[in-house]
DNA sequence: CCTACCGATCGGTAGG
DNA sequence: CCTACCGATCGGTAGG
């Protein structure tokens, strides 16, 4: 995990104009040093950008956040976001792309990997119903929470190209809920199903706390036993003794 | 349900100053003319406000929301809602804890005229979550969604009180899923159960459409259903044929 | 990516 | 509740 959007640029920067006195004699290797390639602004300052705009948009809000604040938390000095995003509102859809490709691509491989053991439906529930708590609410989680609660700001056209993303998501549950209505153990139409439990899922976000309440198994083992009832599963894990 | 909000007060003002030409000769009753006693400002524009801001802050947000829109949306200029209200905050914590109160208000009452027949505790659920979904949903529903999904930015006083409402509101709900729990038809611990089943609920306001989909009714039977199982309930009844 | 800046808008107030 | 206004802040841009 990169951190590095920590440092202030300032800090190495060049010294402010009021340091460096009068006129300097003409030197040829003067002025901002040049960067070997590759050392300090290897393009990856794009990703710096989106990550601090999604913990600012998920703390702030969209709109309570200005594009001042972004820079200030890589760095940078005001105008300069916009060399890289041509608007506050292209830099919040990166925020909400870049959350769904990764979800879909974490619950894709999560089911994946349980898939070795030919788990039961129930099983595989209980799989993309965890990876979600840690997508939604686990460490570096602003994403998912910024698509989530900030969908209004984005245009009509983000909505739409958002809309394709979020279909695929819900394409990675379709199969294991409709193997569980199949079974009987939903209790209601599928797409309804759906969207409650995502919805019981979701607001978790609003509520949850990491240092106190229920661990994410806990959260889980609560979750699948409500929504699909008291059928086999395992004894709960407590990890404190 | 007054609407009379939707009227803008410059249609029936005085005319501009570039309207009335040079100065007027000194007649007695000129000017504004004096509304008779409680004609118009009967106080509670203060409401038209309240209701105003619901709306908006539900459509744009808080940080979306300017007090000239608010202003706009009753008929008012832009430093007159200050006149009622001493910050655009104070307007939004007059919105959260209007739908609060309102909200326990109903459900106590809808569920003491659903004790006189008698129920078990699914039948009073189902009167929770029906409610629910109404006061969420239903014709004029802003002032809950604002509540859930505003609640950023009051400050921690306001948060303060605003939780004892909510946990008046909650314990309307407590002795019903207490019942259910005891009955073992919950499948988890009651208050990660109310957690999660106000998720399901709560999180309705962002999908919800009353023109397709499922009705309030059919939404109500797919929530029970889904959280305490497949147990006695009526035949979905179907309104249209 | 910085510097310097612009026009627009915002919450709020004084004084009537 | 209106009029007239203020200082602050905002998203964004030109020009380097």
């Amino acid at each position: 995990m990169d951190t590095s959007h920590a440092r202030k640029r300032s800090a190495v920067g060049l010294p402010a104009a009021s340091e460096v006195a009068v006129a300097l004699p003409d030197k040829r290797p003067r002025g901002r040093p040049r960067k070997t390639v590759a050392e300090r602004d290897d393009g990856n300052r794009r990703v710096e950008l989106v990550h601090a705009a999604a913990r600012l948009f998920r703390r702030k809000g969209f709109d309570g956040t200005s594009t001042r604040d972004i820079a200030t938390a890589v760095g940078m000095h005001s105008g300069s976001p916009f060399y890289h995003f041509k608007s506050k509102g292209a830099l919040l859809y990166a925020v909400m792309d870049e959350g769904m490709r990764s979800a879909t691509l974490r619950q894709t491989a999560a089911l994946e990997l349980a898939s070795a053991a030919k788990p039961d439906a129930a099983a595989l529930l209980r799989v993309l119903v965890r990876n979600h708590f840690d997508i939604l609410l686990g460490p570096g989680s602003d994403f998912i929470p910024v698509m989530l609660y900030e969908s209004r700001s984005i245009t009509a056209r983000q909505r739409t190209s958002l809309a394709k993303l979020q279909s695929d998501y819900e394409s990675v549950w379709q199969p294991v809920l409709q193997a569980l209505s199949e079974q009987g153990r939903l209790g209601c139409p599928v797409k309804l199903a759906r969207l409650l439990i995502f919805g019981a899922l979701n607001w978790s976000a609003q509520w949850f706390d990491a240092k106190k309440g229920a661990s994410l198994d806990e959260l889980t083992d609560a979750a699948i036993a409500l929504f699909i009832g008291d059928d086999p599963k395992p004894p709960a894990r407590r990890v404190r003794p």
